[in-house]
DNA sequence: ATAAACCTTGGTGTTTACTCTAAAGTCAAT
DNA sequence: ATTGACTTTAGAGTAAACACCAAGGTTTAT
């Protein structure tokens, strides 16, 4: 049986060895067992649970999410695909929220910069302060 | 002369004294003056640079760049219209690479929702937590 | 005169996901 | 035998923008 050590999973992951420790901490990732001399290590199991966290977080779950889907996945047929596909989708929405946010600013500094002329003269005339200055015309 | 107190102005733009007293503990924004037993008193001028804080906020402009707009505001000669767009670019870039990532999310995220029956059996062959275990095809 | 509402300071807590430090023990190789 | 790379722990620090708290002084209204 291959046994990684903290550093070694940490490359293989490309992840940093406090991540490792910190998630281990957050009850997200134990080491499957200890060295004499205490040190981790990480069996098959492990390497893969690390992978689905890796994952998770690439599409966008937060740790908390992954705890959640992790003790759902180590107890499957505990719980429904509803559960899964609710916290998928709550979280599509809360990410589409966010883009809605930043959208708006988008839009405002595009708006602000596309009036302002950039140039080198002093901005006591400038466009984007005096917007900022006034009764806003920015919010659309 | 029309001064403020700091729940005054709190309630006049819709903050918290709070955010009044730690903007000042940032340097953002100074009381006019204090009364004999210490209180912050705003004048109008304080209150308009209050306004143009928060509208800067409004837009997606963090504290730190408000405060680098206020230093060219306050002597504007000494300032080009240059930096002030420059500013604003930059803020939309951030803002726009933000949108890219959370946007890769919300693809993500739907995709996985999308083939998931999000029935009410057990999660054993749940469409998401298999994607998420193998080699992801979730990113295109 | 006394209660309610307001203000002061200094300090701690919140969130998220790490990152860094220090002091010490371990392992492989020269 | 000792260097260098690796690991351990506990704990502190980081970012951002506040929110909250306690203990006390001030104003305002009744």
């Amino acid at each position: 049986m291959i046994m990684f050590r903290i550093g070694q999973l940490a490359k293989l992951l490309n992840v940093s060895t406090d991540t490792l420790r910190y998630y281990e901490q957050q009850g997200l990732l134990a080491a499957s067992e200890r060295s004499a001399a205490g040190y981790r290590l990480y069996d098959e199991h492990a390497v893969e649970r690390m992978r689905f966290i890796v994952r998770a977080k690439e599409v966008g779950f937060n740790l908390k999410d992954i705890q959640e889907l992790l003790s759902i996945k180590i107890e499957k047929q505990m719980h429904s695909c509803e559960e899964v596909k609710t916290l998928t989708l709550q979280k599509r929405d809360w990410v589409r929220e966010k883009i809605a946010e930043l959208s708006m600013f988008e839009r405002s500094l595009t708006l602000l910069a596309s009036q302002c002329c950039g140039g080198d003269e002093p901005a006591n005339a400038c466009s984007i302060l005096t917007a900022l200055e006034d009764l806003d015309g920015t919010h659309q």
